[in-house]
DNA sequence: GTCTATACCCGGATAGAC
DNA sequence: GTCTATCCGGGTATAGAC
């Protein structure tokens, strides 16, 4: 489990985030970091143990916001699924590189927080109807299209609304 | 457009791809690539004109490979999309980092060699019926299953199996 | 077309003084 | 808890001799 942190390491994390969200995760190093919050690169490591605890400690506040804008985006809605697919492309485009950093790496859990994955996974559960199989299914989905736009996979004229769109119907209680 | 390769090239290329497939794309450097075929990192430069130019070429015989493999899988079947899905599944699986490296980052169309990328959609296109918005959407589903599964971003008892025939269910011809 | 040598970047992380 | 100094590794790419 991540140990708490110093003032100053909650500093660093939220540093990070920031330039990770500017620069991408290959402008995320320990020694760029120190910089920005006006540190020695060494000290970085009096606060956090090493460069990984650093990364998960920015993906399990990552998945607490995403956790806390699915539920908002689902609450009271008609279409469950449709807002939930809206919510989770604007986080997708609004954050690029933090949701690559998210997503694209294979994830050590016991490093997040506790509950941070489930909590932004449960509001899609609930919206297909609790099929666990169309979930995962629904999720490889929105991956899928949410990835390939922010990599520009996709051809220029290619019309993502109606792709997603398409998507999103396919997975809905009921649907096939 | 790429420019013809000499035989010495055509042998880099070659060894790059077990490297990459043997190691993933961070083991593969221009300096273990030339450790290989046996020459110093310098003399590659004579070949290729730098990494993208190396990557790129092997990136391009991989589309290659993809069309021939999924126009074999979708010949003389019943459920063409099924059998295309399936095919997909395998070479990602069978070459994750590979696929590791075609799909997740940014791609330079410019340095491919002409048509080979199309060839390896074409196949999905017309196996949803040729609507293009039902093709990426397809496409984006397999391309989340696939990188999530070689991620190990799925719990370990998750039934992957169903996953994929729910989505491939969603998108067949006439379905949602 | 190959080599040796090298320039010039970058990274993570540690030792030990203060 | 901060610093300076360093160790270790990695990488792409070029110059110039043979």
């Amino acid at each position: 489990m991540p140990d708490e942190l110093s003032p100053r390491g909650r500093e660093l994390v939220a540093a990070a985030r920031v330039l990770l969200e500017a620069e991408g995760p290959e402008g995320l190093s320990m020694r760029r970091l120190a910089e920005r919050v006006g540190v020695t690169a060494p000290s970085v490591y009096k606060h956090l143990p090493d460069k990984a605890a650093l990364e998960h400690a920015v993906i399990s506040d990552a998945f607490a916001e995403m956790a806390v804008a699915f539920a908002a985006a689902v609450d009271g809605a008609g279409d469950r699924l449709g807002a939930l697919a809206t919510a989770y492309r604007r986080f997708a485009s609004a954050h690029p590189h933090l949701y690559r950093l998210m997503t694209t790496r294979p994830l050590d859990r016991g490093r997040l927080r506790a509950g941070v994955e489930a909590a932004a996974a449960a509001p899609l559960v609930a919206a297909v109807g609790g099929d666990a199989d169309a979930a995962r299914a629904a999720w490889a989905f929105a991956h899928g299209m949410a990835i390939l736009e922010i990599d520009g996979r996709f051809p220029p004229d290619a019309d993502l609304d109606a792709a997603w769109a398409r998507g999103i119907a396919a997975f809905r209680p009921g649907a096939a």
